[in-house]
DNA sequence: GCGTTATCGAGACCGACAGTTCCGACAAAT
DNA sequence: ATTTGTCGGAACTGTCGGTCTCGATAACGC
């Protein structure tokens, strides 16, 4: 609608203060212009900062890199992504999170994002280390779900859950962004099965 | 050493017809500078025409992106980059190729190759395409071995064998570009165990 | 109250780099 | 002998991440 911001209001000016709407305007700004399904690269930083009705020193100021914007969106929205399920039973709670997170990585939005990240993590070094700590959150949640399942004696416990996470997320990302397989409901519940040596 | 070109004879014209050495000379530098640890993004296309002795537009001419020449530079090497063993024993032919993969990729030369085409794929669709079609061939050996242990009957015939080649070269591409976890010796070693259900 | 100080929006500017275009030279094709 | 396509070299364009400057504004410290 409008050029300039989300709506059509001015922001007040907070003086010598850091102005906290600016910043969730420029948040909410990359994070609408991320989900924006879009076949080249991300946002550049002069769009992010018009649609938020920003100066791209505002966004320098607070962010180190047009990557650590996009990921601190991206963490703020994903909080909620992915529920880490616990019924007790390890091959459902682990068939749930994959199945939740290949259904979520489907959608057309979420792929955008991921995508675009992935990208500017492979451009930047600073944004792969941000990126690294945000893998690194999922990869405790999946953690969580198979320590439990060992602790049940659902596993061996000498088994390398490392090792384990580690390979249903390479095969996640693999063909996520390569794209030789597919990454459907029958994926998840093969996997799980590989997974749990059934 | 020579500013321009690795030597520094000037290479015949041929004329109305393709120069061959140019397109080695293209090549050559484009592997050599791919190979010379940096840590900044990969080379760019004016230094390897200059590296190679060579107008931006002899490059262009004949690749459609700098990731094309990388990438052709790249498949050329790798012909004879990781064998694919037949002894006989799925576990053993798994786990050499495994380990030799992840040796390979520990040296830096191969690492930084990996490590910068993988970035290029990222940022050109082009390239991507041709990426996907390296990664390809490497699969397609992996997916060999397998499918022979099965034939012996090392395997469970109902086995879903693309998503086991994609276990195994999603987790060592995830650990590769992320650096989560190891790619030594026991990983081959682990991933080998779990792959064939021991 | 009043000078100081930090942030704000806006825009000019810089440097890197992918990709394009032009040029004179050259030899094969015709 | 003329035409044609490539070659090496270089200037040029456009995009984009990131920096710098500037006037306006209001909080902060005295």
């Amino acid at each position: 609608m409008t050029t300039s911001g989300s709506d059509g209001h001015r922001r007040a000016h907070t003086g010598r203060r850091r102005n906290e709407e600016a910043r969730q305007a420029i948040l909410d700004a990359a994070l609408r212009l991320l989900t924006t399904a879009r076949h080249d690269g991300g946002p550049t930083v002069d769009v992010i900062a018009h649609e938020a009705g920003v100066g791209k020193q505002t966004i320098y100021r607070w962010w180190q890199s047009k990557g650590a914007v996009l990921l601190e969106a991206l963490t703020d929205w994903s909080d909620s992504l992915v529920p880490v399920p616990d019924t007790g039973s390890l091959r459902e709670d682990l068939c749930t999170y994959l199945a939740h997170t290949f259904r979520r990585a489907g959608e057309p939005a979420t792929a955008a994002v991921l995508r675009t990240l992935a990208a500017e993590a492979a451009r930047d070094p600073g944004t792969a280390e941000l990126f690294r700590q945000f893998t690194q959150t999922r990869r405790d949640a999946l953690h969580a779900i198979v320590r439990r399942g060992r602790e049940r004696g659902e596993l061996g416990p000498e088994l390398d859950l490392d090792l384990l996470v580690d390979q249903a997320y390479g095969l996640f990302w693999y063909r996520f962004l390569l794209g030789h397989g597919p990454l459907n409901q029958e994926t998840a519940v093969r996997l799980t099965d590989a997974l749990t040596c059934q």
